[in-house]
DNA sequence: AAGCGAGATGTTATAACATATCAACCCAAA
DNA sequence: TTTGGGTTGATATGTTATAACATCTCGCTT
């Protein structure tokens, strides 16, 4: 469960369980996932890779639900800032996030390919980076770790 | 020598040596630090901190040194390349490295109050993230590391 | 000296990403 | 029914980054 990304899957089924999740979830927690949030939710779990808020921006266009950045990037707040998805700070993008529910602290995995992203966890704290932080009386608010590189298929099939 | 940053330090002696280290390498690499290359890596060991790429040209061009991005930018791009200073993808900015001539892996402890940011080292590539890689066969060329939070002083001074 | 080529810079324009602001709307609680 | 929070619509603007092409400089060759 650690890390899942580039291997195979029943993605259809992927989509409709992350969505209906996501519902139960939004329910219990007095959430609201309206039409834009929940478009651009399962837009991302579709695609299943990185996506540009302006790239969101245009499929939400085509739905008539919004064709201002505004509306991206709310909808896009509301995802990250309730564990939804992530951002991607390497590439200015934004993906699902693979294990919702859970508090974590994601570590990502980017093909500069195809932008796939693949999630995994960090040990986080330990390190040089907490030792770091405790010795020199840094607080720490919020990690980032990122890995940009080539998957198993762009490996084989560069453009 | 892991973690350097929010600390106190002989600062005027801390520039002037990274200056002249920056040289020194330079002329063995047979790499042109071009006044505008040294002039930029100079305002980011003075400011020592991340800086934006207009925040510098506005800098440049009050040397007389170029007012257009491309100026900059291309300035960035060479003391990145290089080593001689690092990107911070997470405030899209850049600060001059805290040890160059080593190859290393940088984490950085950025101060999201005063932009100060401490240059740590990452033992990756052990960890999950690693391991996620060679499960899955990703060939990892880069590893971003940033942790965000606030450095002793801002936890104090709260603006 | 003239011609060449590589690397660096100058310049203009534009792409790509992100937010500020304010009005309108919806719906539920008081 | 009024009120107020949360969401959306709409316009404008701010911020970060690159494309494209012209020009300059300097060492090298002829
Ligand atoms: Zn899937
Ligand atoms: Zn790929
Ligand atoms: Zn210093
Ligand atoms: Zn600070």
């Amino acid at each position: 469960m650690t890390a899942i990304g580039f291997e195979k899957h029943d993605h259809s089924r992927c989509i409709t369980t992350a969505l209906s999740e996501a519902e139960t979830r939004c329910a219990e927690q007095k959430l609201h996932l309206t039409p834009v949030r929940r478009r651009v939710l399962e837009i991302l779990l579709q695609r299943h890779r990185a996506m540009g808020a302006y790239e969101i921006l245009d499929l939400l266009a085509a739905d008539g639900l919004g064709s201002q950045p505004p509306v991206a990037y709310r909808a896009l707040d509301f995802l990250v800032q309730h564990g939804f998805a992530h951002r991607i700070e390497r590439i200015n993008a934004y993906t699902a996030c693979a294990h919702p529910a859970q508090d974590h602290v994601p570590a990502f995995l980017i093909c500069r390919g195809c932008k796939a992203v693949a999630e995994a966890e960090t040990e986080l704290e330990q390190g040089r980076l907490g030792a770091a932080a405790m010795a020199t009386g840094f607080a720490i608010e919020r990690i980032v770790v990122e890995a940009e590189g080539l998957c198993p298929a762009c490996q084989e099939n560069p453009e």
